[in-house]
DNA sequence: TCCTCATCTAGTCTG
DNA sequence: TAGATGAGGA
């Protein structure tokens, strides 16, 4: 005996996500769900906070992994509607911005959880890896599919992950814009996992089986409703348990998933080619006749679902029969408001389909089995007809293209004409009676009377997929000697003799380069033993970066090179004398260098470092720059290597004049000038120039591009008219650099950096002021853009740690640190909590060193796959980075310069602000965008500003000015965003 | 110990 | 303008 089949619809949005209409509450979806027709319905969402609030407060248990409504809803429910509620399954989708070999990848999936505590799991397990989860309930996440996987299948055993839409071209995982060509590439290692994919609306199983990479995969279809309306619209049926395990288990092959409910393909927004702006919608074969180009813009078409599948397909069509039922349906708003002859989602359609439902059953019941004889009693015979004719498939189809929905009609224009729409019972219900008007068509008129094109094709444009060459591909040919992977001056300061050596390093020249090349050629050529060489720096980061460096260089007796920074080195010597000397108060760090000059002023070193290199020698303080004098003798072999006009920390005491004096300093100094920029484009090169001349702190300044591109684009210069201008400024254009973050966005700024090669990552935005960081920060995220701001104490910032802290104290005053910990975390699903865990595990039952080790920002980010996100930092924190895209705001007076009120700045103050100017502008690889706002609120007050006088010394030809936007309202700013 | 009021500051950061 | 801090009183 057959089981009882019933219909599932598992992709579907909450109000919380952006474009979905604000009815999507659970209520209203299990009120939609019985008069569709669904029985499992998915809650979508489950990431956002406050959706997952509500689930959490409006559902209970009830089968195994499925919730209900804990409020019935019945008396909403017309007699024929009455049975079983519906039930939920906790689902969402999840959108994934990422660099993968080079291009940018943008796939969508659904994820699946049996209960709300994996669910938490799973959305703290984001937030960690520095997710923004609050700003839309379908997130934009800069992680890898694979990682994203891995966390779903982490949150639970039996949580599962189900590829979204997956032809559609811009967001999918077999996407034609951003995807991969088979399933199994996307999820890597992880592949196995994946055991269904979503077909979307734009295909269809007969399409999918063309393709037999994806014959291991079970084809599930959704409605990816945004509003209730749209509930069922495309929807999988099951004849399995009502169970999420015995629905997982269909999924993976096992019986109960017996076919799926589909749009006519050529009704989806993605099924032929086109541009929706120009008019075109091809064919794919009229689209590889015109080699892929738009004849009306010139630009590249937009390749549809058809295209795509034909791309990958290894099967003639109809070669393999569909292992499960396929009905293809229009919805019945669509049917009754052509046969109306007005818009399917008018009132009078609504009502017809109430009335209509109230006799009939559940919406899919009367398109898909009542007898037509019961629906032309009720509904009249025209629907009758139509709905014959859609189940039999008796439909003109005109294709979607470009975002643009598809047109099904089930009657030719004479036919409707001729009748008037005599329907019979409908007067029963005293539903109000619209005449029958002129058919708008609204959809069908836009569409159909624009014939294919069929102009020539213009000459082809660069594919957009085309990546940028990596700039440092000159300098990476494989030689035989160590110093053959140098330019010439790189190489006459590696390979100089001993002695005092400066090396004038501008930026993008290859400092860090440079010095690990000298320091390997002494050890591996010049017969220096690797114990004799010290390298100081002065961060963590780059101690680092050059303990890679060498290794890679010199193998294993790198290590015998003994790396530190000044702090680090000042320690060890101190540790020397006295082996228990410890730092326990922050203000004992400044005191480390003064204390160990002391040290060695009373008792001198044994010169057992024979050869010294200082990196950033431009930043020494009087401390510092004692030290090493005491370490190397005026003849020493001692190498410094920086960039005065990068001097940027005099604030905290650094002095440049110790590297403009280093001659003085030290016996016939060589100086070695470094030029050659292997970083920038040549127009970001010569404005920084330009940039630095009036106060460069070296003779003759010049920065040479290492490579000339007359493709180059010219800096983008931005007036905002205010700071919320500014900030929509650079959400736009970041939207444009990654090739759009939703549907919505319009067409990629590609020069430069072409569109499938900028990912999230590979863009800064920098600032003066922290306090500039607010108003970006916000716009950027509201629009979608995952963005990471980088604090002082990394975990100082994340949601409420020492409040959680202090909880942890009091709730839990017994036991482990990490026991209490996760006592917490267990009863709050506290993002910050698990964040916390890697440190409370490392210090056991040690409460206070596990105090200091969150006080002093301990390593915790390294055990986990952090997002792509767009990178905010203050120009100072940028130095020494660089970014493809740089955007440099708040380029105005007062601000850049900087100027605190009541204080006038001395003219060295004023040139360092320019070096930091400077230091800006070289942190970008391709593209730069300078903007300043006319108005900006500081200290309280608002104020007119003006542009920085800075900008006055780049030449205007080097410079692309955007026009100011006209002022929008905020809200009208977000949709044109998105 | 907690609350209120006045005063000050608002900028860049690494160990 | 707003928030952080410290003094002083209840």
């Amino acid at each position: 005996m057959p089981r009882d089949s019933w219909i599932a619809d598992l992709h579907i949005h909450s109000k919380y996500s952006r474009a979905c209409s604000k009815d999507l509450e659970l209520p209203n979806l299990a009120y939609w769900a019985r008069r569709k027709g669904i029985r499992l319905l998915g809650t979508g969402d489950v990431t956002h906070p406050a959706w997952l609030a509500h689930l959490g407060e409006t559902l209970e248990e009830a089968e195994p992994g499925l919730y209900r409504l804990k409020e019935s809803i019945e008396h909403r429910l017309p007699p024929s509607l009455k049975g079983e509620p519906t039930r939920f399954m906790l689902s969402g989708e999840i959108s994934t911005i990422y660099k993968r070999d080079e291009r940018t990848r943008k796939v969508h999936h659904l994820v699946y959880f049996p209960d709300l505590e994996s669910a938490g799991r799973f959305r703290a397990s984001l937030v960690k890896a520095g997710c923004n989860l609050s700003s839309d309930g379908r997130p934009i996440i800069g992680l890898d599919s694979r990682d994203l996987l891995e966390m779903t299948l982490e949150a639970h055993a039996d949580a599962y992950l189900v590829p979204a839409h997956i032809w559609t071209p811009w967001f999918s995982a077999l996407g034609s814009k951003s995807g991969f060509d088979a399933i199994a590439d996307c999820y890597a290692d992880l592949a196995d996992h994946i055991t269904a994919v979503e077909t979307g609306l734009s295909s269809d199983p007969e399409m999918n089986l063309r393709v037999s990479s994806l014959d291991r995969y079970r084809l599930v279809s959704n409605s990816d409703a945004h509003s209730p309306q749209a509930l069922a619209r495309e929807a999988t049926e099951f004849d399995c348990d009502l169970d999420y395990y015995a629905v997982k288990r269909a999924l993976a092959g096992e019986p109960g998933l017996t076919g799926t409910i589909e749009f006519f393909p050529e009704e989806g927004k993605y099924h032929a080619d086109g541009h929706r702006d120009c008019g075109v919608n091809w064919s794919p074969a009229q689209t590889k006749a015109a080699k892929g180009v738009c004849p009306v813009c010139g630009r590249q078409l937009t390749v549809g679902v058809l295209a795509r599948v034909e791309e990958l397909a290894d099967r003639a069509p109809d070669q393999q029969p569909s292992p499960q039922r396929v009905t293809h349906l229009i919805q019945l708003h669509q049917v009754i408001g052509e046969i109306e002859g007005v818009g399917a989602k008018s009132k009078t359609v609504d009502g017809k389909i109430n009335a209509l439902v109230a006799a009939l059953g559940a919406e899919l019941t009367i398109l898909t089995k009542t007898p037509l004889d019961d629906v032309s009693r009720v509904g009249g015979e025209l629907l009758a007809e139509g709905i014959r004719r859609l189940r039999a498939g008796q439909v003109d189809r005109v294709p979607g293209f470009d975002g643009e929905y598809g047109v099904i009609r089930l009657f030719q224009p004479d036919e409707l004409r001729a009748s008037t729409s005599d329907d019979g019972l409908f007067e029963l219900f005293d539903v109000p009676r619209v005449e029958a008007k002129p058919r708008p068509r609204a959809k069908a008129a836009a569409v159909a009377p624009r014939k294919p094109v069929s102009a020539p094709p213009l000459p082809s444009i660069a594919s957009p997929h085309e990546p940028f060459e990596p700039m440092l591909a000159g300098m990476e040919e494989v030689g035989t000697g160590l110093l053959d992977r140098l330019d010439a001056m790189q190489r006459v300061a590696a390979s100089a003799p001993g002695g005092p050596l400066l090396i004038v390093a501008g930026p993008g020249t290859g400092k860090t380069r440079t010095l690990t090349h000298r320091l390997a050629y002494l050890c591996a050529e010049m017969n220096v033993f690797p114990e004799q060489c010290l390298a100081i720096t002065f961060t963590r980061r780059a101690a680092e970066e050059l303990r890679h460096r060498l290794a890679s260089l010199l193998g294993p007796v790198a290590k015998d090179v003994t790396v530190a920074t000044f702090h680090a080195l000042a320690l060890s010597l101190l540790r020397e004398r006295d082996s228990s000397y410890e730092v326990t108060e922050e203000t004992d760090l400044d005191q480390l260098v003064p204390r160990a000059v002391e040290l060695l002023r009373e008792d001198p070193d044994k010169l057992r470092w024979n050869w010294v290199f200082v990196d950033e020698y431009q930043d020494v303080d009087q401390h510092q720059y004692d030290l090493l004098r005491l370490l190397v003798p005026p003849d020493g072999n001692i190498c410094a290597i920086g960039d005065p006009d990068q001097a940027i920390y005099s604030f905290r005491g650094a002095d440049v004049g110790f590297f403009l004096r280093f001659s003085q300093d030290f016996e016939d100094a060589r100086v070695v000038r470094l030029t050659r920029n292997y970083r920038s484009s040549a127009p970001i090169i010569a404005a920084a120039v330009q940039a630095i001349a009036p106060t460069s702190l070296i003779k003759g300044r010049r920065l040479d591009p290492a490579k000339v591109d007359l493709e180059a684009p010219l800096i983008g210069l931005y007036p905002a008219a205010s700071t919320a201008d500014e900030a929509g400024f650079i959400a736009k254009k970041v939207d444009e650099l990654v090739g759009g973050v939703s549907h919505r966005s319009k067409a990629a700024d590609t020069r430069g950096v072409t569109g499938a090669t900028v990912g999230f990552g590979d863009i800064a935005v920098l600032y003066r002021t922290d306090a500039q960081a607010t108003a970006i920060v916000e716009t950027l995220s509201r629009a979608g853009i995952p963005v990471q701001k980088r604090s002082h104490n990394r975990l100082k910032d994340r949601e409420g740690v020492s409040a959680l802290i202090h909880e942890m104290r009091l709730a839990h005053p017994e036991g482990s640190v990490a026991a209490r910990l996760k006592k917490l975390a267990n009863e709050q699903t506290w993002a910050a909590a698990d964040l916390l865990m890697p440190l409370a595990q490392r210090s056991g039952h040690d409460l206070e060193r596990f105090l200091a080790d969150v006080a002093t920002g301990a390593e915790v980010d390294a055990l986990d796959p952090r997002a792509e996100a767009v990178t905010l930092l203050t120009l100072h924190a940028a130095k020494g980075l660089e970014f493809p895209v740089v955007f440099l705001t708040g380029c105005e007076d007062g601000l850049l310069p900087l100027r605190m009120p009541g204080k006038q700045p001395t003219d060295d103050e004023i040139a360092e602000e320019r070096r930091l100017f400077f230091v800006g502008i070289t942190r970008a690889q391709r593209r730069l965008f300078l903007s300043h706002s006319a108005r900006r609120t500081r200290f309280g007050t608002e104020r007119e500003t003006r542009p920085s006088p800075f900008l006055a010394a780049i030449d205007s030809g080097l410079l692309e000015s955007y026009k100011e936007e006209a002022p929008r309202r905020p809200r009208d700013l977000q949709l044109r965003l998105l």
